[in-house]
DNA sequence: ACACTTTACCAATACGTATTGCTAACACAT
DNA sequence: ATGTGTTAGCAATACGTATTGGTAAAGTGT
């Protein structure tokens, strides 16, 4: 007979139930369940209670413990269109994933529409008391943080406060290394005429991304200044437009778009004036979106977002002690290689 | 000076902070707050209280109602790889702002990975103490049912249970409608030679979406028998090759695809053959996925699927009085006509 | 003037956990 | 035997809200 708990059958297992199965008072089984070293249990009992806890499959109340402890088990995640994109999900995915250990969860809150829901939506989550807020955004670029939120604990993620305070603490992708990253495989492969494609021009991971082509274009011995850099809209038709002028207008061997999509456009573009990727010309993306970089043909050579990593750092960073380490802090990009670069022809 | 009330400053406010001012006690708060009608409460004081609780800006401690009253306020969202697609953001959206009005928040869990961490994140899920869970899918399909969650309030989107329980709850998008409205935008634009280029042949929603494609071709005065019907498997790369195949072996006028990424696989093989959309091929797609469908070029017909409408309906299904309302609550798709469909070439 | 109902409010308590004293028992040295 | 320190455990309490069971005052009908 183990069953000789079964306290009023409907409730949930609490300590007192652990308790009283153990032969112990509510108190040591809070000790020991919460592994407070600094209050003496007997090894004996410590085992005991241990056992009935997990006889009795106890789970401690959050909203009890929240109560009690004044500290909520909950993160907020506001984001941007994020919700709406692919690798929004990384992200929360990467939070989620270092903050379960401890019990965390996160409460999501999608700020689009109108001011107003989305002040009501943030509010309503601090409201609920959450330990505190990571804003996650689609693209990198400036947030406002939303008021009431100041004096909340706060990490941004691919963003970063518009007022300035340096106080943030801030996750980002190192766009740089790898903008370098893609230019640098062009070159590696032994283009010489590459085009830089380029998203919105303002755009901070564009700007990064920029620099770091320019860089890894001088270090392979050639002046950054002469080859074409043009800009756009990260989008589909976008790359299709500007890479149908930039062909039009002279024969490059290699692009280095802004991302899949653009490099999904120039795809459409390369096909479209009867040429082949990459026979005649080589494509490199950026994103590593899923189910687009590795599905068109040819599949792209890419460079993929660290999402998951980056969404892990935030969560980390949220639940270590004190105030989250202000700065910037990079995660490395990491170029996957597949069959869109190739070699420039010998006669190219 | 309105502010003489600032208790211990760093403390948020509470309703005794609220009975203080207004010279009440904490339980007529408690009921003007709440809206007790049952008790009465002088209007005179009614409006004394949500004064008071107004100027202090008072927000109830979640913890403490969910601690007494046994009931929590938050939903638990369990999805699929749905977090790393586009359209699942959207239905967490719809359940958002769905069930946001009753002070309700979500927790959302991504069960992506092994099998154990994926039990790991539902327990601590259930541990928390959730209202009840919503699971969705980023295609409709069966899902188990985490164990633990038995007999936990259930509304399943774009899926449903794998045991055969009749009286689970779930909410689809009505595939066959959609189908069939993509196919009758076809034949009612004059095409006669329409190939289905579906997905998974097993899957639920290419099952429904060719039932409508067949039924819509029957009240178009054609044989089903006649026109072909392929299948794949929802890439960019499957719809490319499919077309291939199939406007290489005859010359259709027209393509309804299982979703917009095998339309868009489908553009660039009518593009490589040295065809054009819409002159000598009209395309249809599916699911409108954004900064694709409206993207590519030409732009996508194609129907959208209401995913935002369906995590509306399963917040409210989730919130009803009573058991969820049981069975399948299907939610209309609807056709977004851009520039992919045409009528076809006269000599066709 | 009396009983009875209604109105308006409050004191007390419960929810499940974490924490702060306190007590009892024992070990050890004086 | 006495003091001192350590170990092991529990009783009591606090967190903020919702609910139960009162009580005092006012109103109503005879």
């Amino acid at each position: 007979m183990t069953s000789d708990a079964g306290p009023r059958p409907g409730r949930r297992v609490t300590m007192k139930d652990v308790a009283k199965r153990a032969g112990v008072s509510q108190p040591t089984v809070s000790f020991v369940l919460n592994d407070r070293r600094d209050v003496s249990v007997a090894e004996e009992t410590r085992a005991r209670v241990l056992e009935a806890a997990a006889e009795l499959n106890f789970r401690p109340n959050r909203a009890a413990q929240s109560l009690r402890s004044n500290r909520p088990y909950t993160i907020g995640v506001i984001t941007d269109q994020i919700v709406s994109q692919p690798y929004a999900g990384q992200i929360l995915l990467g939070i989620q994933q270092a903050v379960q250990p401890d019990g965390y969860v996160c409460y999501v809150v999608e700020r689009a529409g109108t001011a107003d829901t989305r002040d009501d939506a943030v509010s309503n989550l601090l409201a609920q008391g959450v330990a505190g807020v990571v804003y996650a955004s689609h693209g990198a670029n400036p947030i406002r943080a939303s008021r009431g939120a100041r004096d909340t604990r706060s990490v941004y993620v691919n963003c970063w406060p518009h007022v300035d305070g340096e106080q943030a603490c801030v996750v980002l992708a190192d766009e740089y290394a790898g903008g370098a990253m893609a230019a640098r495989a062009a070159f590696e492969a032994g283009h010489r005429d590459v085009v830089f494609l380029g998203g919105f021009r303002d755009d901070y991971a564009c700007h990064e991304r920029e620099r770091g082509f320019v860089d890894a274009a001088r270090q392979a011995g050639l002046d950054p200044d002469k080859l074409r850099r043009v800009y756009g809209g990260y989008q589909i038709g976008s790359g299709y437009q500007l890479a149908l002028s930039v062909l039009q207008e002279s024969a490059p061997t290699a692009l280095v778009c802004g991302n899949d999509r653009m490099a999904v456009g120039a795809l459409l573009a390369v096909h479209s004036l009867g040429l082949e990727c990459p026979r005649d010309v080589s494509i490199i993306g950026y994103d590593d979106q899923p189910d687009i970089a590795d599905q068109v043909h040819p599949a792209l050579t890419t460079v993929r977002l660290p999402h998951l990593e980056m969404g892990a750092l935030a969560g980390q960073l949220m639940l270590a002690d004190g105030d989250p380490d202000p700065g910037r802090h990079l995660v490395d990009c990491e170029l996957v290689v597949r069959s869109s670069l190739a070699a420039p022809r010998a006669g190219a």
